[in-house]
DNA sequence: GCCATATCGTTTCAATTGAAACTATACTGT
DNA sequence: ACAGTATAGTTTCAATTGAAACGATATGGC
């Protein structure tokens, strides 16, 4: 019948637990945003996402666009050569490497970044304006925090087991 | 050139884009917390979720666990086939109604959640532990708020800049 | 009872993904 | 100059994913 916790600890509750919240929120998000992107540009995320780094930061190459997007250079590739292909970008090889490629929109892409660009701050916006100012201030602080204690856990989270459970087991 | 934001907009940094920071916290504490239980007792995030729900609340179909965690239900069926074959899962048929399952965790399955949810639970107080009790009470808040305000943006969101229709298309 | 419609869970299939291998170019030390 | 190593970007291939179709069961209207 239903036991409700069954055991000693403090009861894990998925709908409570910080990281799933924040995937779940993330996902809806992200989904709400490629909703108004996706449909009408025809544009997926990792696509959307070069042209945004590319409109702020031009003539990257696309190892620099995988760093500061944190994707997978793979995926970069993919999108960059689809981007192309779509004219949205163009590509030049850099001169003095010529292993690298020089990215930049093409004047196609800028049109795309222009129209996109503000959509996606007014979703941003939105969200924001469910907050309260100092909430909006907090989250900054908080999830600045929270990404700097996410990547420790990443680093040294193997032996989180270890250090805080069970000292006599394992 | 190197424009710095070419056109009237308040500039799209991505590193300072809310949907994006999200994006990668999120990411950022699942691999790492995936890292923790995965080598360790060989789950999946899917996996580890449907153990994490039917340890909280037993009993429940895959079409329940689904919903509870947000997830498809593919998703789940597959996972839920490969947790009753490696032991971890007893399923039965509800006898009301013969198209439902009724699945609950195994001995072993209890045994893995008990050892896991503690680590969860762990990772969690760790990231917390970044942030202050008032921090940590605006999180909450805040996740509540902005969760809200995605799933209004996912439903209206497309007629942000002009309208586009269908929602649940797709 | 019988039909239409809805739901549960699985299977299929095509698209997406990423790790590893690969090609081409660059750098480093001798 | 050469060998060895490192980096940029692409291709390959196998695993993962999810939309749609599916079989089985249930429910509501008649």
């Amino acid at each position: 019948m239903v036991p409700k916790a069954t055991s000693a600890d403090p009861a894990l509750d998925l709908e409570r637990f910080l990281p799933y919240r924040l995937s779940i929120l993330s996902n809806t998000i992200s989904q709400a945003i490629a909703g108004v992107y996706g449909e009408r540009f025809n544009l997926n995320v990792t696509q959307w996402r070069v042209i945004a780094v590319l409109g702020r930061y031009p003539n990257l190459s696309a190892v620099d666009v995988a760093e500061r997007t944190k994707m997978d250079k793979v995926a970069i590739s993919r999108a960059v050569n689809d981007l192309i292909a779509g004219g949205r970008l163009d590509r030049s090889v850099d001169k003095s490497d010529r292993r690298r490629s020089v990215l930049c929109l093409s004047n196609h892409g800028w049109d795309v970044y222009r129209e996109i660009a503000p959509l996606a701050l007014a979703c941003e916006a939105r969200l924001k304006s469910s907050l309260t100012a100092s909430e909006c201030d907090a989250l900054e602080r908080i999830l600045d925090k929270l990404t700097t204690a996410g990547v420790a856990l990443l680093l040294t989270g193997e032996d989180l087991g270890m250090q805080i459970r069970c000292p006599g087991a394992r």
